[in-house]
DNA sequence: TTTTATGCATAAGAAATTTATGTATGTTTG
DNA sequence: CAAACATACATAAATTTCTTATGCATAAAA
């Protein structure tokens, strides 16, 4: 993660969401895909990605399968079934984050 | 800063914010404000508060003036002309970064 | 008189990054 | 064909930013 600067504690939200809906993915790739969606404003480092990835997997969130393609080490994960709930979990926080910050930037004014 | 979780990076620009409608305001109040504007979502512990604006200050966004108050000493803190310009620019990354993460969590399907 | 509120501060530790490397294979390009 | 770039993983040191735990001091409330 580096460039635009992220809020520290995304990361491992935005790895979850990707996995929940590609089904597995593998690190490399991940970083592609969001360079990609985000047109660039979001470079994911390996030095953040991996141990995050690493974090996840010892917590129990996600589980590993590895894979050679043309002859190239692939580590790919997918989510487990505790990874999916947490998963929930992150984005609600996520979303509650966004309006709290929300309503200090863009306070009502009390009415009376 | 604790309960909600916030994303770690976000207190400084919160802080700006908040004296940028203000003029001028001291610790414990940012503390209060932050309490009723989020309702109790987020809470500012002081072990946070303290160094970041002490690092404000030090990086020249903000100034310092003394005041005693019912034999009680207050410490306010008030927008340089450095602060108003990196207040801006904080706000808009604030922006980009919640537009970003938007585009993770709901990416628009691409045409074709 | 003990708790709660007001007001500031710092220190130790944890968490999540950045930056800098390292290894290895494969492809492109000048 | 040598150098650069892309693919693919990994770790270690340093930095940033926060939590948790204290500490000091005044004043009001219970």
């Amino acid at each position: 993660m580096s460039n635009s600067k992220l809020y520290k504690g995304s990361l491992s939200t935005i790895i979850l969401k990707l996995l929940s809906k590609e089904d597995k993915m593998y690190g490399y790739e991940i970083t592609q895909r969001v360079k990609e969606l985000t047109k660039g404003e979001l470079k994911i480092t390996e030095g953040a990605l991996y141990p995050a990835l690493h974090k996840l997997e010892a917590d129990g969130l996600l589980e590993v399968e590895m894979q050679k393609v043309d002859n190239r080490l692939r580590k790919y994960y997918k989510l487990t079934q505790k990874g999916t709930t947490e998963t929930v979990s992150k984005l609600e926080e996520l979303e509650r984050f966004m309006e709290t910050m929300n309503g200090l930037m863009n306070p009502k004014p009390s009415l009376g």
